[in-house]
DNA sequence: ACCTGAACACCGTTCAAGT
DNA sequence: ACCTGAACACCGTTCAAGT
């Protein structure tokens, strides 16, 4: 029917993921998806992995475009829009841990993320450090909303020290978020003025 | 040859993930180290995440023994130990990323994180999420240290802004990991005092 | 009690062959 | 140029059958 090309594989694959997640994507899922045979997909994409990257590509060029709308943003800003692109794919911040990290929207966005730092004062020594402590805590952060989503209640344990940990406290995912971040960005300024 | 029982399975499942990591360990290519059926591990084991909780509490129960003989323990040590854990075992970090977190030893580390947060004067309603942000903080810099470990140089971007991320400054892993863990620290300590 | 042969229902990927 | 049938070399898991 529909003519096959890298858009729609993107496209299907995306709906894919947010229907049933990472783990039930398989290149002859998406294929069914697609009313084609799985060896066709290899005619518009290299693999599986080049599917991947395609994927954490499309996010970061998301989160690319909207910050070039936004005159200095910083890093609190940048976390907040990776945040919310990420959360509109299903296990995208599983896709960033296993794909290679510096194909060429990942990078702008690492390198816009490092400017800022610097901006801050972070000094040339840690600066990759912090960036990438920065990225990963953005990362494990959706990827920890998107776990608990999807753990029915049931599963967790009903013994645990004073119903601590039952649902996450997601009860505010977006004030929580909110709260690590600014851990994170005051424990950037703390290391910077202590250099002085 | 020799008995098949669960600590061996443990054994050669450890050993198989040191020499070729996560992504080469089969229910078949573990067998075939231990010179059996693959169907003969089921007898052991209920199943390959199974074998995944296995690696993950074995982690912790280290971990947990270690901190037992150290009083006054506070996050800096914790931090530090399971650092040291973790590394042991190839790909550790992203088994602890796919396993179920509640499991016995497992849940007690969370348990004794949570308390030092609280000694810290970390209130009740951001417990959860400062510990999630701790560990999640250690899972992902030593995975990030035991990927770039294993990525060649020459796949690295010779394009990059100033060589910046080239090794990842992983020239000082150890002194980059307690910069970063000062950051977190930092940033609750603040965070707690604003809440005073 | 412990192990295996054989099978089932999947994978990702390739490639000659079709249109 | 684009798609497919068929195959290859794998998976995890089950289970009747063997000892």
């Amino acid at each position: 029917m529909m003519k096959l090309d890298r858009p729609t594989i993107q496209q299907a694959t995306i709906e894919l993921l947010n229907e049933d997640g990472l783990d039930a994507l398989s290149m002859r899922t998406l294929a069914k998806k697609l009313d084609v045979k799985a060896a066709s997909l290899y005619f518009h994409i290299k693999n599986k992995n080049d599917l991947m990257v395609l994927i954490s590509e499309l996010v970061s060029e998301r989160v690319y475009e909207r910050l070039q709308k936004i005159d200095d943003a910083d890093f609190y800003v940048l976390a907040h829009i990776m945040r919310e692109e990420l959360k509109r794919i299903q296990d995208s911040p599983r896709i960033f841990e296993i794909t290679f990290p510096f194909t060429p929207f990942r990078s702008r966005l690492i390198e816009l993320a490092l400017s800022q730092f610097r901006d801050m004062g972070v000094d040339e020594s840690h600066l990759t450090m912090v960036g990438n402590m920065g990225n990963n805590f953005v990362l494990s952060y959706v990827s920890d909303e998107q776990y608990f989503a999807r753990v029915p209640d049931q599963k967790m344990p009903a013994n645990l020290p004073e119903q601590l940990l039952s649902p996450i406290d997601m009860a505010n995912p977006d004030d929580a978020f909110d709260y690590g971040l600014d851990i994170f960005m005051a424990g950037v300024d703390v290391k910077v003025k202590q250099a002085k």
